[in-house]
DNA sequence: CTGAAAGCGCTAACAG
DNA sequence: CTGTTAGCGCTTTCAG
C-alpha cells in the first residue's frame, strides 16, 4: 500500500488562492483581519479543491482536536451490551452528542474507563495523552469521581458531569430526579394509590438518593407512610425482583410501585404476573426509564422519560462553548423529566 | 486556558533511557532490530514516565492514525435513536468494533453518511481528510454502494463490507442470512406448519432476498406452496402491522409467520392479539432480529439471533490485519445466525 | 491586514 | 543494531 498523504493541503489552496499560508488559516479558522474579497477568493478555492483541514495537523500544531470524549464506565456498559437489556442509554448518548459535535464541527468518541480501578488515573492520562480531545463528557458514575475530575482540571481540559449536580469545576448537566420521582410518585396518588412502595438503585450513583428524596416529599406531602415500602436494588432485574419479592411480602404491601430502572420495573411486572396480581387493578408500576421495552411489553409500562439526549446535548454546547472561549454558564443546569402515562398504573381497587 | 502540548513525549523517554528518538519509536511500534536490553530500558522509562504515543503526531508523521471509522447511514441510524425502536445493532457494532479496536491499540469512530445523497463522494472525502483513518467499517445499505467501495478503493483505505457477498474489493463479512431464514423456516415446518408466510424487507437492502430465498428453498424442500404466504415492508413497524394484514386476509392465510426484522414481528404480534389469535396456537411467529424488546413482550419471540458483535469483531480485525501487512483472507466470511426458541412458535391447531 | 519563519511529536529514509 | 536528518500539515509567533 502506497505511503498515504493528504490529497490537497492548504498549501494547494494558498496556491490556487495565491494567497500565503497563513491566510488561508485564518480563513479556515474564521479569524478576523481578513479583507472580505480574499476570503471569498480563499473559500472559493477551498470549494473548488474540495480542500477539508487534517485534525491531526491541526492538533499537532497547537490548535483544537475537534474531538469530544464521552467517558462510559467499562463494566456497566459492555455488560449492558452483552446481556442485551435494551437499555439505549448509549444511544440516546450518541444521538444528543454526535449531531451537536457535527453542528460545531466536531467529533464524539466513545470511551470505556473502569471505575473500580486503582490505575483510574493512568487509564485516562493515556486516552487524552493519545486523543488531546478539547473536550471530555463525564457519565455517571464517573460524573462525581473526584480522581477523574481532578485530573481533568489539572489537564486544563473542559468537561460536562452528566447526572451531577455538585458545582465545582466542570459544567454539571443533571435530570431532574426527584422531581421525576415525584411527578411518578403524585401521579399515583392522584389514582388514589396510599401504600406506594418504592424500589431504589445503587448507592453509588447520587441520583438513586434524589430518586428517593422525590418519593419521600410527594409521599410526605400527601400525609402518606412509607413505612416498609422502601426497597433497594442495584438497577439489575434480579435485584429488582428481589427487593419487589421484599415489598409484596411485607406486612403492608404497596399497590402501587415505583422502580427506579427498567429492569427492576420488568422484574416487578413479571413477578405481578407469576402471583396472579392484576396490573394495574391490583398493583400499579411506574418504570424509571422509559427504554423501548417497557413500550412493548404487556401492558406497556407507564415511565419517567429521561431526556438523555437532550442532556448530552447541552454538556457537548457548553463544553465547546467554553473552548470557543464563550464563558458559558458555569451554574448547574436541571432539566425536567416528563412522565409517560400508559397502562400499567390505574386506580387501586 | 494554557496551551496544552503534550506533557511528555518521546524526547523524555529518549532521555530518560538515553538513546535516541528512533530507537524509543521502535520500541513502540514493536519494530525489530532492537537489542532485547535496550527495549528493556526504554520501557522501564516509558512506564516510568507514563508516556504515550500522540496518535495525532503519529498520524502526522505518516504512520497510523489508529483510527477506524464505521460508517452508518445516517438517516435510519438518526431515526431508530429518535423513535427509541429498541434496535441495538449500532450497540452491538460498538460492542464488537470498540473490543477489537482496543485490542489492538485501536479506535472506532462511528460517523453517518447519507445513502441518498448526490454529494456521498463530498462527505466521505471529507470525512476521510479530516479524520485519516486507517480503516473503514461498511455497514449496510453502504457495503455494496458502488460509490463509495471504489472511493475507498481508490483512497487507498482498507474496508471491510458487513452484510455484503461480493468479493471484490474490501472484505466481505456476512451473517448467513439465507441459512437463518431457512432455519426459521424448517423450525416451524417441524412443528407442522405448513402454510407459513413471510414478511420480507425492502429490496434495497441485498440480504432482504437472502432471506426470502432461505423461506423458499425451506419451503421448496418440504414440497410446501408458498402462494400468498408472502408480503414485503421496510422494516418498520406500520408496513409490518400491512404486510401481516395482507397475509391472514388472504384465501389462504398462513398459521405461522416469519418477519424479516423485529418490528414487523411485533406488529404482527399486535394484529394477532387484537383480533383475538392465540399466538403460537391460532399463529406462530417468529423474529429476526433478536433485539431486546423480543424477549420482553408476551409471549417472548422466538427469534434468529445476528451475531452482530461477532461480525463487526472479525471486520474490525481483517481490517487491522490489512493494515499491518498480514494478508487476511480475501474470501468472503459468513457468520452463521443461530434461533433463539421461545414461547411465540408452537404446533398449529 | 498580510506574510515568513519556526516548530508541534513523531516516523521514514538513510547513514553509521 | 543504533543514530541523524528531514519533513508530515498546520498554527503560532513575529515582522512587515
Amino acid at each position: 500500500m502506497v505511503r498515504r498523504r493528504q490529497a490537497v493541503t492548504i498549501r494547494h489552496v494558498a496556491a490556487d488562492a495565491g494567497v500565503s499560508l497563513q491566510t488561508v488559516s485564518r480563513v479556515i479558522n474564521k479569524e478576523p483581519n481578513v479583507r472580505p474579497e480574499m476570503m471569498e477568493r480563499v473559500q472559493a478555492s477551498i470549494a473548488k479543491l474540495g480542500y477539508v483541514p487534517s485534525i491531526a495537523a491541526q492538533r499537532m500544531a497547537g490548535s483544537r482536536s475537534y474531538l469530544i470524549v464521552a467517558l462510559n464506565d467499562r463494566e456497566r456498559t459492555i455488560a449492558g451490551w452483552r446481556n442485551r437489556e435494551g437499555t439505549d442509554w448509549v444511544d440516546q448518548m450518541l444521538l444528543g452528542g454526535m449531531l451537536t459535535c457535527a453542528e460545531h464541527g466536531y467529533r464524539l468518541m466513545v470511551e470505556l474507563i473502569d471505575t473500580h480501578s486503582d490505575h483510574i488515573a493512568r487509564e485516562l492520562l493515556g486516552a487524552i495523552a493519545a486523543l488531546q480531545p478539547d473536550g471530555v463528557i463525564l457519565t455517571p458514575p464517573h460524573s462525581e469521581n473526584p480522581l477523574i475530575t481532578q485530573l481533568l482540571e489539572a489537564q486544563g481540559i473542559s468537561f460536562a458531569r452528566i447526572g451531577s449536580r455538585q458545582p465545582g469545576s466542570g459544567f454539571a448537566v443533571a435530570m431532574d430526579e426527584d422531581g421525576a420521582a415525584r411527578l411518578a410518585t403524585e401521579h399515583l396518588i392522584s389514582l388514589g394509590h396510599e401504600r406506594i412502595g418504592f424500589i431504589a438503585g445503587p448507592d453509588d450513583y447520587a441520583l438513586s438518593g434524589w430518586r428517593v428524596d422525590g418519593w419521600r416529599q410527594a409521599m410526605a406531602d400527601a400525609r402518606l407512610s412509607t413505612d416498609n415500602l422502601f426497597a433497594q436494588g442495584d438497577f439489575g432485574f434480579a435485584s429488582g425482583r428481589a427487593a419487589a419479592t421484599a415489598l409484596l411480602d411485607g406486612a403492608t404491601p404497596p399497590t402501587a410501585i415505583v422502580a427506579s430502572s427498567d429492569q427492576m420495573a420488568l422484574a416487578t411486572l413479571e413477578l405481578a404476573r407469576e402471583r396472579g396480581l392484576d396490573v394495574p387493578a391490583d398493583l400499579s408500576i411506574v418504570s424509571f426509564d422509559d427504554t423501548p421495552i417497557v413500550r412493548f411489553v404487556h401492558p406497556p409500562l407507564t415511565a419517567i422519560v429521561q431526556p438523555i439526549a437532550e442532556v448530552t446535548a447541552n454538556a457537548v454546547e457548553r463544553v465547546i462553548a467554553d473552548k470557543a472561549g464563550r464563558e458559558p454558564s458555569t451554574e448547574p443546569l436541571i432539566v425536567p423529566a416528563t412522565l409517560a402515562i400508559r397502562a400499567s398504573t390505574g386506580a387501586p381497587r
